[in-house]
DNA sequence: GTGGTCTAGACCACG
DNA sequence: GTGGTCTAGACCACT
């Protein structure tokens, strides 16, 4: 699994560690049962602070994607026990986000056959990688 | 044109400022060359603050939505006449939202065709309202 | 707005936090729209930890007890807007937690009939006191 | 006896493995004076760790529920022979925890019957499971 | 050795 | 001044 953080940038240091998550996740680098990096070892790979990557896993759990045992570490959570509630609510925001693009897209003069084409494309990208 | 701010979001109040903006540029409820409320008039009526305004319309005149006509007030810009860097900023960073958003959907367990159906449905939300 | 803040218990001490405020918006000493104090000066107050006290702060946000105004503090939410997620998933612990304690009562020999007095003697106390 | 325990849990396993015992207890598939399975037995069935099981035994005791004795094993102890002090001590929790529950379901705007009501449901689940 | 919790002190974006 | 984020270092419960 390779994650890369980037220190300059202005997204939150847990939140790129999130996304760099979801990202493996997506494409198979890491398969649902698989144990992550414990927070320690993660920390000092990327040499950030355990906290931060504490706070990412905590995310992560939160938002249904990875399962702490507290005895032994964290794993990868199976996509089909994911709460419905997290599911509705994480399609809810994706909704949003969409939308919000759509209308950035739109008021910069730009069609919407082609908004929908670059999602198209995008979204071939995240299908495609890695697996 | 409308504007709805939510002060109990965790949006900052100059992002949502600048959404709601962008959205009326998108829904034609502004047009190019229509002149922006002033700074003051915008706070007062919204009930914030004027540095938060201020902000927004900084933002906005950064990515190229609007243009700052020194004492004369901020005006809607022409798309036509967005710089091609802004235009490909904004591309690169929309294409990069697309992507992060398609891999969550994915790492959810979500099937291609179904993130693109819902891209399409929120952009025919975005580009149907209003106008 | 009382708080009080056993540094021996083995409870985490930012859920003693969450489980008093919770009782001060049952009991009315806090309505929807009340400000709380901010977290560095609840910390100072109680002579624990600013970090303590936002996690307590961020617990109650994540139930949708408080909504947290990035910039001017937290407020206690109207639970009219509880969303029906995080209510549903409340219930669901609540009655789990009921469950659990029947249970126990029972395995101490203790009858059903009493088991359910008990529960309503508590509601009349958690429901009577200081409003 | 059917014991289930859940790895994913954040619920210690020991506490998982004291609330099932207690759940057999109250509903009769173990009966005051019945021996528990040893705690090597035990751990292996479940696959877990040896200390588990002690601890989640010892805690049992402690409260009341089962009686060690010496190298034979552990018993399931008659609710008659449960020390006073041990009862209240239980009534004391189980009052604490009911009202916790009561005070959260009135700040979430719950009306006081609808909690007894709810109490009672689960109470007779508890009280008719299995026996 | 693992995550959970707490303390301490710092900088930043926001308003 | 507010909460959000990050770093640093410590102790504890659990396995």
């Amino acid at each position: 699994m390779i994650i890369r953080i980037d220190q300059k940038s202005n997204e939150p240091l847990y939140l790129q560690l999130r996304s760099q998550i979801i990202a493996s996740i997506a494409q198979g680098t890491l398969e649902p049962g698989d144990a992550l990096p414990s927070v320690r070892s993660l920390a000092s790979d990327l040499g950030i602070n355990l906290h931060t990557v504490n706070k990412a896993y905590a995310v992560l759990r939160d938002e249904g994607y990875v399962v702490m045992r507290g005895r032994s570490g964290a794993y990868v959570a199976d996509p089909a026990d994911h709460g419905p509630a997290q599911t509705e609510a994480g399609l809810a925001r994706m909704d949003e986000a969409l939308f919000a693009l759509a209308l950035e897209y739109r008021a910069h003069g730009g069609p919407q056959e082609e908004f929908v084409a670059r999602a198209a494309a995008q979204a071939e990208r995240a299908y495609k990688e890695e697996r």
